[in-house]
DNA sequence: CAGTGTTATGTTATAGTATAACTCTCCCGA
DNA sequence: TCGGGAGAGTTATACTATAACATAACACTG
């Protein structure tokens, strides 16, 4: 029986850069996409390119540290540098995104996928809808 | 060319270009760009333009004959036009993708977002992984 | 039929997202 | 010391998607 997986398995080493789009990535409140980034950290280094924050983000996703919002193409600092499976519930009129763990029922389906020979890596959750803020006040004003 | 379609209630009505971008993603046996069904359908149409084609992606899914793969960009036609809730299982080797049902998994996500006073709408399931016979074979070759 | 609203389509341009390909440098270990 | 690899810079380009405006075709209504 497999216990658990040592958390620094894949260590991952975050560079200067990391951290600094990491940091700007906690500021930021909310999902930013690249480009975001890259615009907040151009006052200070008006010479940084996209490569650059791509490769930043890269290694905080591999350490953990953040999520990529497929259906937002954004980012979010995540709350641990677990890898359990979230659910993303993204409001659409505020675009707020709460994150929350949805191990159990994404296990189910990845089983499910399993027991058709299909072998799971990396599970997207991502519901769309409007949060309970927006729900009550009927939208963005 | 399509001349008139009686307007069903609530139906969506499909046109002619519609019709034309279901056949290219019918014909492409798996996910397609928009731009890869722009560049199927520029011998015949040389001036067509991104617009056309994605306009008629919306008709298609509006409709609910065509899905989109958030996690790749790409568009996927569909089994039938239910708004069941499906989990796509994508396989990174090969690039085929397989839709399930998930409906009951679903549902216990959506309502559990519901109870903490989250309104979902649109649901996003996709699995990362390998497929049977990739995982047989060791991959693409 | 004219006037009007709506939807589809065309056309041009641009915004937004992501990676390729190459260079340089620095650090570390053989 | 040297060579290799990771990080970072630089330039260019590929890929994805929408804005903004113009025109046409049709359907409703008065």
């Amino acid at each position: 029986m497999i216990k658990s997986i040592p958390p620094h398995a894949n260590a991952v080493v975050l560079t200067g850069n990391d951290l600094l789009v990491f940091d700007v990535l906690l500021a930021a409140n909310g999902p930013a996409s690249a480009y975001d980034i890259l615009d907040r950290l151009k006052p200070d280094r008006p010479r940084i390119a996209p490569t650059t924050v791509y490769r930043a983000l890269e290694h905080l996703i591999r350490a953990g540290r953040v999520r990529r919002i497929e259906s937002l193409n954004a980012y979010l600092p995540a709350a641990d540098a677990s890898d359990r499976a979230v659910v993303f519930a993204i409001c659409d009129d505020c675009g707020r995104v709460q994150a929350r763990d949805a191990g159990a029922e994404v296990g189910r389906i990845t089983k499910a996928l399993a027991r058709d020979g299909f072998r799971p890596s990396h599970p997207v959750v991502e519901v769309h809808g409007r949060c309970g803020d927006c729900d009550a006040t009927g939208g963005k004003p």
